[in-house]
DNA sequence: TTGTAAGCGTTATCAT
DNA sequence: ATGATAACGCTTACAA
């Protein structure tokens, strides 16, 4: 498809290939109505620019390759149109792919991108066991950048947010609300760093403000609907069940909520349920949850400022940026009675 | 980054160039010892392969351009998701944008797509007004095929379904629950042709029951939870207002369902909702969604194989599969008594 | 089974 | 302001 090239053109329009490429990437360099010539040129053939031969010979792309754990959560997909959107504005495009919490699928795609040699690489949080390649990535120039976390590690660059205080400030909200009895519901922590640091922002608050620790109430799941489901079902089920459950993202809320109608109970009459991102959705739910807000529209754009800024400069120094998040009091969680448990 | 090439494999491995690139991608051509050689000088070297040199000299690309309406809803997300697998394992990588139901933003995406001569473009319906530019990709020898949709035009390949009878089930549905108002809370159909079979498939079956048609009960709006639930506002404000209103997206079912709920009234008791889709969620709202049920995954898929089935062979003839969709009853809908309207 | 060499369509460096 | 020309890193006939 679309075989003219910058030769044919360069032809048509009387002027060197030198001068088409010019009038396409640095049209002030060429004298207007040579540069109209060459319009001329392109419309009448159907030029379409080859931008494969001009990354290779210019030895760098215009693509950016964005990892995201799964399409299928709407939070993720929010931070990757904010992705998609901002590297469209600035005429890059973007590979995605998604690692599904596993570490084979996130190596074999980031070995993918690398072989197009892209401007840049986003990460959504990373798997344990990741972070020495990724700083060999790094050190071989490649500009990444680790969304969705607020990393330790001075060396790595992140645009995200503190999910240990976040999670501590929905805990202590619960807590305030009198409940002692709280169970956790909560992704693969044991494989992503991110998500551990939640469960250890729930297990602060607890101990600073003297909760005895039921590790039987903290479970371990894929966040998925079901999976909620399935974990507020085994909470409920608990002779001395809680009077709280935190879900660590609101698609496991979601199916908790389910677990708990389908006893014929209630929320929050008979269990407050409180979750983490605030999909759109977590407004319109029955009832509306409790939630805490993450930025991840503002997370994306800004992730792209970072690896173009880097791309553009060669400077590959870490950039840190912490965004802020808030608690979105809604109706899913009440507040006990003194005397009640 | 990864400076090393194929030019000084070779001198490593002591064979020439060709060779190396056969090991690659032609192992059985090469004799073992020698692959193994090669090998070894690659892992010593940290040899990435540039698939954009690559791309350039076989005069086409391992990429495959996606256009999706939008990222954030579910349903789109999961055959994305399908379309990402599908390729990463063909070693194809995925170029995705989202249209957002507008046309310069489709036909942007469509040529930035163009200048990295993927393999092949996916399309997610399309707009009206595309058809003819897209008839000329094919033609200029690009595999096209939209998904999400039965074509009527047969030089255009698809992977969908057919909305049309799809909406006329749930219309029927409904109509056989002795549902008479029945008002239609739509997405752009004005835009978007696969919108509109939706709703020619809900007035052919008011037509076909003899049922009246009241104009004023049918809204279009974004496919958004809160326009689901500003329209749901507005025909249940009507003098006379539907006893049944089929969203024509869950998403669309979700806000409309808060709607009534807003009201303090309930679904499926005063008035019923049927969504379109079925997305994870519909499942698990509060009541569950009777719905239609689409098979995005399996489109994503198929769409891949076609793609890169056209690709290889170089027959760009029309291909057409129309999968199945099936009614999903849950709890949203009731029967009408006898007497009750 | 392996090597030679001519591209692939741009861009960048020097000249002019 | 424009042109000549050598890369860029790989693939692919064709030859050996």
């Amino acid at each position: 498809m679309a075989k003219v090239t910058m030769q044919e053109i360069s032809k048509l329009a009387g002027v060197s290939p030198a001068t088409v490429s010019r009038a396409l990437h640095s049209p002030h360099l060429v004298r207007k109505d040579t540069r109209e010539r060459i319009t001329r040129a392109m419309e009448k053939s159907d030029y379409v620019y080859n931008a494969t031969a001009g990354d290779l010979s210019r030895k760098r792309s215009s693509m950016i390759g964005v990892i995201i754990p799964t399409t299928k959560s709407l939070v993720f997909s929010t931070s990757l149109l904010a992705i998609q959107e901002a590297a469209q504005e600035n005429n890059f495009s973007i590979m995605a792919g998604s690692s599904k919490y596993d570490l084979e699928t996130e190596s074999a795609l980031i070995s993918q991108f690398q072989e197009r040699r892209p401007a840049g690489i986003i990460l959504t949080g990373f798997l344990k066991g990741q972070q020495a390649s990724i700083k060999r990535l790094i050190r071989n120039g490649m500009p990444c950048v680790v969304i969705w976390d607020k990393l330790a590690d001075p060396d790595l660059s992140y645009v995200g947010f503190d999910n240990f205080k976040a999670t501590y400030a929905v805990t202590e909200y619960l807590i305030s609300l009198r409940h002692r009895r709280i169970g956790l519901i909560i992704g693969p922590y044991s494989k992503v760093d991110r998500v551990r640091r939640r469960l250890e922002g729930f297990l602060a608050a607890l101990k600073d403000y003297g909760l005895p620790h039921h590790p039987r109430m903290i479970i371990e799941k894929e966040p998925t609907l079901i999976d909620g489901k399935e974990a507020m079902a085994r909470l409920m089920d608990m002779p001395e069940r809680p009077s709280a459950v935190l879900a660590a993202s609101d698609t496991l809320a979601m199916g908790a909520m389910a677990a708990v109608r389908d006893m014929d109970l209630g929320v929050p009459e008979n269990v407050s349920i409180a979750g983490f991102d605030d999909i759109d959705i977590a407004a319109y739910s029955n009832p509306p949850l409790t939630t805490v807000r993450v930025p991840a529209y503002e997370i994306g754009r800004l992730a792209v400022k970072v690896i173009l800024d880097m791309a553009k400069t060669g400077d590959l120094r870490a950039q840190h940026y912490c965004l802020d998040t808030s608690l979105i009091i809604r109706k899913s969680c009440r507040k006990l009675q003194k005397n009640e448990t």
